[in-house]
DNA sequence: CATGAATGAGAGTTCATTCAT
DNA sequence: GATGAATGAACTCTCATTCAT
């Protein structure tokens, strides 16, 4: 495969990316896809095996990028209520964030993987998001910014609490108030006033 | 419409809770129940127009029985505590339970729902619950045994995790240990010692 | 499956026969099978599910039409010679017949499926036919029509020259008096003059 | 045409060879071949247009090097009978090898090709197999080594009854033991005791 | 009311064949 | 000559939905 069919392929991995952001997963066919693409069934084929894969193989792409802006963060030099801030503000607006957004699709996607261990994807990414804040909840109880009893539970709670939000917003909708509520109580229950 | 049709109308309705707490919603195809009903295609039709219709009509039978379920709690005549955690041991029961939860159905529905009125449904009952804990949180710091600065926050916070606890089991799986951590972590956070 | 649907079976193997007697088996598909009998592509497959198993059926309903000619033959009050002549006369009908023959769409079955005990129906048909064939000629010995010091040889010489003849028929052509000459050959070889 | 590219037709020849020697020749696609032969689709496409015109030229160049062997046996100083059984014996060879055959294939192209006069390739082979066993027979009655009164149609009726074997070890199985009892039968009607 | 045969739309997939490079 | 990406036709199979009985 040279370079033009890198291009392709990267053609298609960009259009079914809004075609999932907009359709979700199971609504997802291969023909979606082609139609979307512009370019033949036999061509879709060439490239990808089914939507399962694609979608796979565009949510890698993304835990790369993601991962970048992730560490990032962290390796800025504001305070540990600034970063967490700006971590929560980050999420705060992929949440609100109606049509451009992969949630639905990853969530049917892997109502369907359950079992496989693709999954450990989502499992690496809601670890590593625990883990990133536990540290910054003692970076900052360190600097006398926070305080905390039990920084790991304190670091589950916010990352459970996000994909609850996230759900909610996916299914029975949440408002901007209702985000800014909670992530004011979480940080309440962190700063030291 | 006479007995018999009531009847059979509530004999597809529990069959289908089955199928769909077995295969979730989109993969439901009217013929998958119509098989495990052991009626005929033209019948079921007489009957439901949809997968739709019936998933929806078993969640509001669902939502009567669990509404029950949730004001007779409060009515016991246990401290605060004592009623938050056998809450928090009914949500923990559901959330571990493999084989017998609407969840992805649940969800499934609603992404493919997201924007009739319909999903009303899903809001109240998140709303109930926030509602319900709230006065209980209340009705702990009332009595001493709680404290806690904004019991609104604090009821959210746990209905937020509950939701991410759901989803996260049904995607990358969660184990007793970690629910257990996390629902110490919001006892804990309440309570007096 | 009530009375109607086994009249549409039925009607599915007749016209199916057609289709397989001027086509063969590869060439087949269930597009065909649906076109020739003017059902839906669905219907089709609410009684079959491949050509493979169309074909089968066919060729398990003839096979017991043609056993009963067989046995028929012999209970016959002719001589063994008479049997014999009207067997073979018999065989070379179906060999020159060109148009309403499966002998195509069956060597291209069993082509496919060598290996799987269905094609036990070929060797019992082979089977069959060289032990009626042996009882024949020891019946003619006893009566002093035939002489042969190896009927079991002789009787596995008659089909195998008759499958040999039917596959030169269907591959590079026979005629009426290529036959006739190599059955006049096997019954001169037998016949005391 | 260069040498390189009558090197090239000739590989792609003794790759496609093997590939029909293994799957028959309806299973046998032009994608096949190209994956076997590790060339281009269009590469292929400059040599051949169809699996058929392959196989075609496969079978032209088998007949050259068969009528070779053919002859070659006969200027030999042995007997006939000698030669006979030799004869025999090469047919036998070739009749119960699995895997190295064409026959599948070329009972296939046949039963595809039954109308062209291309298929008078299968009929010169058997008419010249026929004369070849006549001359033989006619020698050895000169000799005195066998009796026979119809060396055409015995001559006609080895070669319809190795026919028939091929066929039957192709598609009901066939042992060796049932290949050398049908052999020997035909031997002992020749030779004189 | 109830049945289940029948329809036809639509998804998936594979390949022969072409053509720009 | 040679490549292999691209196309589009053809086939398989499954269901939602209807309708005569």
């Amino acid at each position: 495969m040279g370079e033009k069919s890198a291009q392709k392929r990267q053609h298609i991995l960009d259009t079914s990316r809004r075609v999932f952001a907009e359709k979700g997963f199971k609504n997802v066919t291969m023909k979606d896809i082609v139609e979307a693409c512009g370019i033949s069934r036999g061509g879709l084929y060439l490239y990808f095996d089914s939507p399962d894969q694609i979608l796979l193989e565009i949510l890698h792409m993304e835990a790369e990028e993601t991962d970048d802006l992730f560490t990032g963060h962290i390796s800025e030099e504001d305070t540990a209520a600034d970063i967490l801030t700006l971590f929560l503000k980050e999420q705060k607006k992929e949440l609100l964030q109606e049509n451009d957004s992969l949630t639905v699709a990853v969530y049917e996607y892997f109502f369907a993987h359950k079992s496989t261990d693709k999954n450990s994807m989502l499992r690496r990414r809601f670890d590593a998001g625990v883990k990133v804040l536990e540290k910054l909840i003692e970076a900052g109880i360190a600097t006398g910014e926070f305080y905390c009893e039990n920084p790991k539970g304190a670091a589950a709670n916010i990352m459970y609490v996000l994909e609850g939000m996230k759900i909610k917003a996916q299914t029975s909708g949440i408002t901007e108030k209702m985000v800014d509520e909670q992530l004011t109580y979480i940080m309440e229950g962190l700063i030291i006033e």
